[in-house]
DNA sequence: CTAATTTCTCAGCAATTTTTCAGTTTTGGA
DNA sequence: TCCAAAACTGAAAAATTGCTGAGAAATTAG
């Protein structure tokens, strides 16, 4: 999920920065127009947040700028309070929805998983403990933003975890829940499938703090502290 | 923002117009073709919903009347699954998309937004990654400027993986969105045709990225990064 | 009606994944 | 310190997945 935030007043772009970052979104922010379409036309964003006044090019320009290039990527546009007609030359310009400064951060985070939910970006949720993060829909596992490579048991396995990160599960539980009801496994199954993990996950990454634990006689855990 | 809804039953005109108003569209609601092209020729739209079968009049006559009097309204075509492609590019009669039914209404929200964004006068909503380019009405697939003749299905398989492009989808996913209701396939009819399609858009262009990726495990994605 | 095209199934191959097995290492408590 | 249980690991067997050429069946075009 990687969200750009397109917005020159920096104490409210880094606010919304922190506060998506902290719900676990990526987020990218650029502080003038120019920069803004830059990054829109390289990279892959899920959701733009784009401020209607902007240095170099306003937000309408860039949005009608992204329609006419056929980037679909849903726009949430910021109006100020007074500019009222203008909330609607945005949404004439291509924007999906907009909202009016000042406005509550739940507010934001509601529009955004709104925009989210529609169907031309459907990038589903992401699932993070420290620096690895799992996409449920596009399967992307990456660590330190590098790409890696799971089959689908190693996959469905990790998903587990980290769903329930910080939690020991014992092989049992972990059998009856990533495995096929009528999977019939060793234990020792769960043992080499860790294995494989540890391989993709922990050891190309031995500057970072090990994410997979054994709690010996009970299970295993992911999660940054032992 | 004026929406016409011409559909002969009830219950989805209904919900179709109570959900478009909530998003601030007025919307009227013709429930046969003949009030329905009455009211196209004297109200100004900006979009018009049209379901494929209705009595009096069905929608490719009132499509056809309609350009042919040279209304350009933009017109979004109701299918249900078995009519879809064949009656609207057999008759070729000048809708600028078509949605089949059932669809989830952000869907519908998703294409009427499309063609308010569209620019005026020419029909047909363009879909693309890269190079490729398939138009949903006139049928034309290109890449690299060069002209693709798809057949019926690889047309509508294109389609949903561009209508979904950088989303992983799996086999059953497929069959289903792009198969009939009663149709009977086996999963690997679908890896036939990703290889049919490969052969007419990957193979030919071997400077150019592929698009087509295999996710092992979990399906296909379109789209110019793996 | 016939020929061409398209849709779909099938069988065999190659690659990858899943699972088991057997031997080794680690661990915590007596 | 030593032991037995638990966990780890490399290798190989078993199973699955995806790709492909060939061709049968169905549909469409002329």
């Amino acid at each position: 999920m990687k969200i750009l935030i397109i917005e020159d007043e920096h104490k409210i772009a880094n606010s919304i920065k922190k506060g998506l970052e902290l719900e676990s979104y990526a987020v990218d922010v650029a502080y003038d127009g120019i920069t803004g379409y830059d990054l829109v036309s390289t990279e892959n964003y899920d959701v733009i947040i784009l401020d209607l006044m902007l240095p170099d090019m306003d937000g309408i320009e860039i949005c009608q700028k992204m329609r006419a290039n056929s980037i679909q990527t849903p726009i949430l546009m910021l109006t100020a309070k007074g500019q009222t007609q203008d909330k609607v030359k945005g949404l004439n310009s291509g924007a999906d929805d907009y909202l009016v400064k000042p406005f509550a951060f739940v507010e934001l985070l509601a529009r955004i998983k709104a925009l989210m939910r529609r169907p031309k970006n459907n990038s589903g949720i992401i699932l993070k403990t420290n620096d690895l993060m799992l996409n449920t829909i596009t399967y992307d596992v990456t660590r330190n933003g590098k790409k890696i490579k799971l089959s689908r048991q190693e996959f469905a396995l990790l998903e587990y975890l980290l769903r329930h990160k910080n939690t020991v599960l014992n092989k049992e539980q972990i059998i009856g829940n990533v495995w096929d009801y009528d999977a019939d496994i060793l234990p020792n199954t769960i043992e080499v499938y860790i294995g494989y993990l540890r391989n993709k996950i922990d050891k190309p990454f031995p500057k970072n703090p090990n994410l997979i634990h054994t709690i010996r006689g009970f299970g295993y855990k992911l999660g940054e502290e032992i």
